[in-house]
RNA sequence: GGCGACAUAGCCAAGUGGUAAGGCAGAGGUCUGCAAAACCUCCAUCCCCCGGUUCGAAUCCGGGUGUCGCCUCCA
């Protein structure tokens, strides 16, 4: 059984047949470092990330790049507006990046590219451009001839002859140091202000697609296994990069070209120029109760080309949905111990889990099939209902009618395959001292309300009831007048 | 106008030739003084529409309809 992934560039589902065996190169677009991210970007990186942990657990050796765009007219705007530098706007934002997404449990890069970084080896691609015929100096800008390279539009499917009829009255006419509209810059003439670098070409910076080309040569190889981003950057900025790289190298950017479907609001794609977007962090604000985990678990619960809609409701329904896995989660710390088993057995063995087993087969065959997670996740659930079901059962009867050699094993597998898709359910929150009620009190309670019961006084046995409800302790009436109680977390 | 994607229950969603996963929501039952919790059970004769191929189609083919994306910065 191997992977099979679909790849844009022939738009068909291909097995993985990596450049060497066991090891994948990953190339994923970032952001340009401006403003905080959105659910997009959330998408994004959740998908990519889940993407990289299953071909981790498949066994491969990967080595994932990604860049920020930290020279960009964006952030140069939004300097100038704040009476600051590009590079303290940047730097601002690429931190704010960080705590996005170690918040959504997004795993860090193994390397992270810099445009500011890169200028040697940009303007090293530039150069050989120009020397090769497919770049032209112009008045301290410097473009790439399109048409020079013959696989222009493979990437996107569009020819420039298609491209022509319908931008026919968005070409900007005015750019006149342009031999062709649809030329685009490689390098950009400084202008009076704005921050610049040195070049053969006069003072400037780079444009933005060839930042990610010369970042991919610099980090990777001329070809990488897997390109990845959002499918927006499908044309223009992946089918540039594919010009520059390959009229460069002679040689495949990337085998496989992997791209994320939008993130939609009523319909609509979450894009900063509709202004409909919001952002990570505006979420779990104005969410409070909202778990990171059930944003993650949202995304995953559809496939990652598609476009998905993002609603209340389904948020709502996301967050029940993980509370679910939680659960389920939770059951080895809470009830491992009083089926005997050791903490250390946990890790342990949870790391040589059994893979022949129905669940882990289902789970493999399923995200085998282009990262099905819709599917792996079905798994998971049917596992997290059980132990739920286990733990309930030992809660309120006593003792679960599963062994416990099985629930092990099941909270094991359930535990390592959530890891795959980056679901955890991180550290219990166990405060120090319960608060609200002592457990003499508790007991106080219980013992009048047990009396008011026996004399039939409801109304006063329910206001009990109530009080403890409110302080956060449910009970759990049991034939035969037995009432047991737990907090409730 | 060009290129492309998608259409499955109340909602989300998997499934690409063998008779509809999973989640959320909902319903009934057991228990209970009533609840809550828990446990048990149920919940698409059918996959946008119309034709066709086939023993057999949500799945393949043809034709519609609808929604969305890209073609400008975009994850």
């Amino acid at each position: 059984m191997t992977v099979v992934l679909y790849n844009t560039l022939s738009r068909r589902k291909e097995p993985l047949e990596t450049l060497e065996p066991g090891k994948v190169n990953i190339y994923c677009c970032g952001v340009t470092v401006y403003d905080h991210c959105h659910l997009g970007h959330a998408r994004c990186y959740v998908v990519w990330d889940t993407v990289r942990r299953y071909l981790q657990w498949r066994g491969y050796g990967v080595y994932y790049v990604q860049n920020f765009t930290d020279i960009d007219d964006k952030i140069l705007n939004r300097a100038r507006t704040e009476n600051t530098s590009m590079q303290t706007v940047a730097d601002r934002y690429t931190a704010a990046y960080f705590e996005d997404m170690a918040r959504l449990n997004i795993l860090e890069a193994d390397a992270y590219t810099y445009a500011t970084k890169t200028l040697d080896g940009i303007q090293r691609l530039i150069g050989e451009l120009e020397h090769k015929g497919y770049a032209y100096p112009a008045d301290g800008d410097v473009y790439y001839a399109v048409r020079k390279f013959a696989g222009y539009g493979k990437l996107s499917g569009r020819r420039l002859e298609d491209l022509q009829a319908g931008a026919s009255g968005r070409v900007n006419p005015s750019e006149t140091l342009k031999h062709d509209p649809f030329d685009f810059a490689l390098w950009k003439a400084a202008k009076p202000g704005e921050p610049s670098w040195s070049s053969p070409w006069g003072p400037g910076r780079p444009g933005w697609h060839i930042e990610c080309s010369a970042m991919i040569r610099e980090q990777l190889a001329d070809t990488i296994d897997i390109h990845m981003g959002g499918s927006d950057l499908i044309f223009p900025h992946h089918e540039n990069e594919i010009a520059q790289s390959e009229a460069a190298t002679g040689k495949p950017l990337a085998r496989y070209w992997m791209h994320n479907g939008m993130v939609n609001v009523g319909g609509e794609k979450m894009s900063k120029s509709l202004g409909n977007f919001t952002t990570i962090r505006q979420l779990f604000e104005t969410n409070p109760g909202l778990s990171p985990m059930a944003l993650r678990l949202f995304l995953l619960q559809g496939q990652y080309r598609k476009p998905v809609d993002f609603t209340a409701v389904a948020l709502a329904a996301a967050q029940n949905s993980w509370h679910t896995l939680r659960e389920g989660l939770e059951f080895g710390p809470q009830f491992g111990p009083n089926l005997g088993w050791q903490p250390q057995d946990l890790a342990a063995e949870a790391a040589v889990l059994d893979r022949e087993t129905a669940s882990v087969q289902t789970f493999q065959v399923a995200m085998d099939d282009d990262f099905n997670t819709a599917g792996g996740l079905a798994v998971l659930f049917d596992l997290a209902k059980d132990l739920r079901r286990a733990g309930n059962l030992i809660t309120h009867t006593g003792g679960a009618d599963t062994d416990s050699e099985t629930l092990k094993n099941q909270w094991q597998t359930l535990v390592t395959l959530a890891q795959v898709l980056g679901l955890q359910a991180g550290p219990k929150h166990q405060p120090e001292s319960p608060p609200g009620l002592s457990v003499a009190a508790i007991e106080e309670l219980l013992d009048q309300r047990q009396q008011a019961r026996a004399a039939k006084d409801f109304a006063a046995s329910d206001r009990i009831r109530d009080q403890l409800q409110a302080g956060g302790i449910a009970l759990i009436d049991k034939p035969g007048g037995v009432t047991e109680w737990y907090r409730q977390s």
